[in-house]
DNA sequence: CGCTAGGTTGAATACGCTCAAAGATCGTGG
DNA sequence: CCACGATCTTTGAGCGTATTCAACCTAGCG
């Protein structure tokens, strides 16, 4: 139950300047950002000034913790992160994950205290920008601007898919979501080969992530393996049956047409 | 369970021209900025420009439906409206409740094809607002756009205790969870009496919030009267021992502190 | 090589679901 | 104003999904 909390004491950050300096387009918040619309090259110029303080932080940290204020941004360039709520019986539930190429804790400006903890589950690369940085950017550079509400709205329909899961799907139903929102996401970002991708998830966070005990969480994982739809070895996930996985979870690809009306204002 | 289906059936609006203007102050959306920080009576005076088109839209109608655009923004002044999802085998998950003083689709703009219906549940008076006209008006006062921020983190929140709710909480601990959430925001609005307030939901609906059959909801109910914590008859809910029930819910006051650092940016 | 975190399995239990049917309440029209 | 239908609520009983407890296995790392 509480192995998990013995290792994410909070701890502060340790900051360390990364050298080598990745492509532009290779900044999965870019690739994010020219997925939603083809950029200019002085929009991603103006992107790429948000890459300019890069800092690694370790596995397992929490990066802030429930109660505390956040004054930082984070774009979260490599590696996974995570939203939890603990509750004071010991259980906890995963909110949201951060991937590469989400922005963590964009209200920092307007939240005076945060109600949740986030902790880094792999070394995590991200880039600090102040939120102020942020809003000015945003409202300089219309088109930039509105892609970043895009982004936001993405984060909020999560939510609600989080919420869907929750409520009215099964076990198996929930797994089988998850793991595709996981590999949509990732394929935008460049982080997927085929048909499959790394999960560096353990089976308890999973379970605290679906609302389910880690044995049920197993024996379900191991369900979807059985009828080959899914394969799981050495945290690489890889799908079997996309057709079928898909049609079980009931998935619906998030919508990102290109209708221009919608973005020209 | 497809009552509610029967019922919901998508349908045109009605406008209705609205004579008798309430007085500033009795503007919930007016409230709840003010209730964030002391509005000024030019700030007063701006959200009044809000509410000058109102309509009134029937209960039980669908005004936003899954796979449609929404073009305009609604400030919900009178009754209740939710956003739900529906799975093909017939079962709904309501996403999150529109109380008085909230805004509908704020994210209207940028979302090409909604992937929820919204429908209201009473009467519903609003008032219409073209999003551009939103983003240019909290652009203009800065104050007003980061209270408007607020707003959205505050949404932001509210679907994060919805996903802790179904999560990890029990059949009891949701439903009072969700009482306390109701009174709260109602409180805010003025919209309480002493302790109690309207609930204008079904057990169904309320099931289909929490994730639960229609019998356990019942059950459910029942046993939060039984153990002398609320007390519910036609419609109006009492809370009998508030200590107790937040105690039970784990419920957390929505932080509002007055931090001036926060605002003065 | 041994320790620890993570994964797997079995068995008993419980919480919540489904099916079914009966009551209560409300709105509406005769 | 009462009667009727429709919706909403309540109750019983059996069942099933997921939980809990407990033990064992496995892999990775110092």
């Amino acid at each position: 139950m509480d192995t998990y909390h013995n290792v994410l004491k909070p701890n502060l950050l340790f900051p360390i300047k990364v050298n080598d300096s990745p492509l532009s387009s290779d900044w999965p918040l870019i690739k994010r950002f020219d997925f939603l619309r083809a950029l200019s090259h002085e929009e991603i110029n103006v992107l790429k000034r948000l890459h300019e303080q890069e800092i690694i932080i370790d596995a397992h940290k929490v990066m802030l913790c429930q109660g505390n204020t956040s004054h930082k941004c984070f774009i979260v360039n490599q590696g996974w992160a995570y939203r939890y709520y603990d509750l004071s019986n010991g259980k906890r539930q995963v909110v949201n994950y951060y991937l590469p190429g989400d922005i963590i804790s964009p209200y920092a400006l307007v939240r005076p205290k945060e109600n949740y903890s986030i902790a880094s589950i792999t070394p995590l690369n991200v880039s600090v920008i102040e939120p102020n940085y942020l809003i000015s950017l945003f409202s300089a550079h219309a088109k930039l601007g509105l892609l970043y509400k895009k982004m936001l709205s993405e984060e909020d329909i999560l939510f609600m898919e989080q919420i869907v899961r929750l409520g009215i799907r099964t076990a198996y139903e929930r797994t089988a979501h998850l793991l595709m929102e996981f590999f949509e996401r990732l394929k935008i970002v460049g982080q997927t080969e085929n048909s499959s991708f790394t999960l560096p998830l353990t089976q308890q966070l999973l379970a605290e992530t679906l609302g389910l005990s880690l044995v049920h969480m197993n024996r379900t994982i191991n369900k979807l393996q059985l009828h080959k739809l899914i394969s799981i070895e050495s945290k690489k996930v890889s799908i079997l049956n996309n057709e079928r996985l898909k049609q079980i979870a009931e998935y619906q690809t998030l919508e990102r047409e290109q209708a221009e009306q919608s973005l020209a204002a």
